[in-house]
DNA sequence: CATGAATGAGATTTCATTCAT
DNA sequence: TATGAATGAAATCTCATTCAT
């Protein structure tokens, strides 16, 4: 496969969004380096061999960009999900197959946590409507193909129920990994103080809870 | 008759206290009035008629401030949940009671959720390693003793689960809250577009979601 | 039958002057819109249907622009004046005349005023030596010429005493334009303060001053 | 003459007074040092020996600065020529001197004219409007207060007649500087072209000029 | 203890100019 | 020639934090 050398400017809508891209792969190597808070505009403008100026013709605000970021990150989570319910086993073994895939991804996705917590409170704080709009909008589409997709595998569970039950897997993840997720310098505390009774370990926890939350939801139709 | 001066300075520890309690009061207040960013400290120092760097006698930075009124409040929901066990009826009433509490929680307290959201991707960076451990302490062991007495009364649930279902719960609320919490500039397209499939009402869907947690971690005890 | 798109190019020296034009006919339109600052680039190249880079093709600066669009008011202020001297009438009707003209200019040219404030600090600041003097040489030609044909018609008096006395004319009328111009957003403190004791009114002033120049000039050749 | 270091911490207004002045100070050196363009704020800052931040403190514009350095200037030269009208010569003499401290001044103020140059099409642009409208106050009391004591001195001069060809005094300056004021880099230029004949020395150009303009509005009261 | 001046990093904006296409 | 993407300098602003007084 030939690589051609990336153009020096980006005319058309395919160059654009490779740049585009170049913008959102430099900001993703420089965080993955330093998960201490968000990379500043002028590194990644240099890591991505562009001008500050550049990096503002692609992305409003610093947080437009790690935006950005996020939704790829869920749209691979998603589009794996949906790759499940091609010849889906049964329930309970989707189930299983999901929590397979989850813990797969996240840890082939180490920001996938910190940008999806960051979300709320500092992401969406600092982007325009519009794109906050489009994100939100994104999550709920493919939430509903999965959950029609899941229903045509499964007619006899309700319309809604599994996008339902996704959006609390989700949600559960993410309050998880909030509560266990130490910083750095914090990372000495969690031997000297006896947490470990009720936050032994992310992926272990998040299997538990998982399970509970889907055999709840679950138990009625079986 | 001479009129001494209101007292300028805090000497004694009491009244230190009361200047970092006004410190919080102020910032809650300012806060309060605009959630989608913490306010800044020259701010909480003029709502609190005190001077920049006096703040910074208080608390050492302005993270530690929010994490403080965080921890104030995870506080007086834990001491609301441990009086419901006082005299607890069955895990299933259990369960409803503790529902009723928490929504009643979070509507006197409107700071809780987006507070408990930044605690991880903000507040705890910025925060130094003692003092989130002594919040982080002082959590595990109100979850300690709400485990030992819920199996004071009901002996018949291992060491540890209960616990475990508070942390997931405390979870799952942290998370859906996330998803479902809307920047106020963002209210409208919530109408226009629609997510209201998925994502109906923080509330109700808080209600469901803790119910199926709880009915799957309880079912095996049944 | 074809119908040939708008000619895309400037081929033929007309067809560039007819572009420069446009661009400079462009900057007119903007500028009178507001003075308050020379238009942007960006903003000529769309007023004048042209993309930036086009713009520079003609223009090597910005201020390359506006010193040309001085340059034309220059030329037309001059041709003007030497009119007046087509059938003389007597020095002092001739100066009478020459206000009337000037007032009559400055009226119906309202950049030319800002525009020649500009000249020094700004336009000559910006645009290439070579240009600059083909500026000051034109201006200083047309001086000249009317120097001369002022001198045909009244021998008495010396050669560049009139070139001379023009410039001082030109010199005054820039200056006290300078003094008496506020910024529009000004105009409210122009009311507010007694500044009309010594800034009544720029042509009043004007024609006050230059009376006063030009008797000083002429008084000793009377 | 003890010279105390000066403080760190600007408290009292004096010491304000002081540091405001240190920024006038090293804008001025700055500008001196290269007259093609405003220096930017970053090196004035450097140059006084603070942060980018502090001189923010004290200017809200980099122009507001300037703007300043020019008032304190005007207020200079006013002073001498108010020094001037304690023992009055004859109004002829008064001429003479004025002029002779006009030139002195110019020459040891070389900035007072690129900044006079620049109040009106570019400082006054971007400082806010109370400056501007102090500024402008504080000219007209100058002017006021020498018309003033001019008709103490002379009293068959009517009010504000001195104070009107004060006015138009410098206006006629600031529009003979700013014609003749040459970028350096165009000077090769001058003698290049013929400009000599009109524009031969700022200085005995001014003398010339100046002295048709009082003869003119001296001439009906003699 | 209390104050607020000073710091300085960083975000954002603007925009003239260059230059690859 | 024409285009508009890229540049990069500089202005401005915000603000947490430090520290001299």
């Amino acid at each position: 496969m030939r690589c051609l050398p990336q153009r020096l400017r980006a005319i058309d809508d395919h160059e654009k969004a490779a740049r585009r891209q170049s913008i959102l792969d430099a900001a993703k190597a420089l965080y993955l380096a330093d998960t201490s808070g968000l990379p500043s505009v002028i590194n990644i403008a240099r890591q991505a061999g562009l001008a500050k100026g550049t990096v503002y013709l692609y992305f409003k605000t610093k947080e437009e960009i790690f935006l950005a970021m996020l939704s790829e990150d869920y749209e691979t989570l998603m589009t794996k999900v949906i790759k499940l319910l091609d010849a889906p086993p049964s329930p309970d073994e989707l189930a299983d197959n999901l929590l397979t895939t989850l813990i797969n991804f996240l840890d082939n996705n180490p920001l996938f946590m910190p940008l999806a917590s960051m979300a709320s409170p500092v992401l969406e704080q600092n982007v325009e409507i519009k794109i906050v709009g489009e994100f939100k909008l994104m999550l709920n589409e493919k939430i509903n193909l999965i959950d029609n997709l899941f229903r045509e595998a499964f007619p006899q569970f309700p319309k809604g129920q599994c996008g339902s039950l996704l959006l609390h897997t989700n949600a559960l993840i993410l309050g998880l990994w909030q509560m266990q997720n130490w910083p750095e310098k914090l990372k000495p505390l969690q031997q000297q103080y006896p947490f470990n009774t009720f936050i032994p370990d992310f992926k272990k926890d998040l299997a538990l809870s998982l399970k509970n939350l889907w055999k709840g939801a679950l138990v009625s139709h079986s």
